[in-house]
DNA sequence: ATACTATTTCCACAATCATCGAAATATGTC
DNA sequence: GACATATTTCGATGATTGTGGAAATAGTAT
C-alpha cells in the first residue's frame, strides 16, 4: 500500500452512489450481487451504475465474476482491510494514538 | 455518522495532496503544525494548500486554531475514528466478517 | 499609521467527474 | 441464424475539482 493507491481507493469510496454500491455488496456477503440487482436496489440507470462499478473495480475494492449472462459483483475485503490498515498505521486513527506506529523516514 | 458524511470525508482524503497533509498532521501529533510549516514540507503554493486545508476542515477531519499570526492545524482523531468505525460497521471490513454487525433495516 | 508576516480570497483555466440516453457488445436459448 | 437478456461503451453536457498567481485580509509590532 502506498499513498497514491490509498488516495485513489478513498476517492473511489468518496461518492455517495459508489459508497452505497459498496455497502450493498458488503451486505450481500460472499455470494455478491449481480449488476442488475444492484441497479434495482439503487434505482439508477445502467450506464451510470456501470460507470461507477468500473471505478470500484479499477481500484480493487470490488471484484466481478461472469456467471453466464450476469455479472456477479463482490466486495473485496482484503483490499478494504489494507486500506483501513494504512489509515490506522500511516494516518493513525487509534483512540490512544500519539504518533505514527512506524519510524518516520523524513 | 451517515453515508453522506462518510462519503464526503472519504472524498476529502481521496486526493494525494490532502492525504499527505493529513498524514503530516497526524505525525505532528497533538501540537499540530502551522500552515506555513505544512507549505514548506509539501512544497506547494499557499493558495493551493489553503484550498485543500479548507476541504479537510469543512469535513471536520482537521481543526485549526489561531495563535497570533499563525494558524495551527491539527488532525481531528475523533472524526477519523468515527469514519473508520463506519467503514468497519456499515461496510464491514473485518477479516472474519461475513455480514453487517447491526441489523439491516431495509 | 506603517511595516511585516501569515494566510486567505479572487480569478481564471484546464482537467476530471457525474449523469444518462442510445447504440453496441456479450452470452445464452430456440 | 434470430431473438432475448444483461451489461458496457459511446457521446454529449453541465458541474466540480485542482492549480496557482495576484491581490486582499488578519494579526502583531514599532
Amino acid at each position: 500500500m502506498n499513498i497514491e493507491k490509498a488516495a485513489s481507493q478513498l476517492e473511489a469510496l468518496g461518492n455517495v452512489t459508489r459508497l452505497q454500491i459498496y455497502r450493498a455488496l458488503v451486505r450481500a456477503g460472499e455470494e455478491g450481487l449481480p449488476v442488475g440487482r444492484l441497479q434495482e436496489k439503487l434505482d439508477i440507470p445502467g450506464s451510470t451504475l456501470s460507470h461507477h462499478l468500473k471505478r470500484l473495480v479499477d481500484t480493487g475494492l470490488v471484484v466481478q465474476d461472469r456467471q453466464a449472462t450476469t455479472l456477479i459483483c463482490t466486495a473485496n475485503y482484503s483490499h478494504m482491510n489494507a486500506l483501513i490498515g494504512y489509515l490506522v498505521d500511516e494516518c493513525c486513527a487509534d483512540q490512544g494514538c500519539d504518533g505514527p506506529r512506524t519510524r518516520v523516514v523524513a
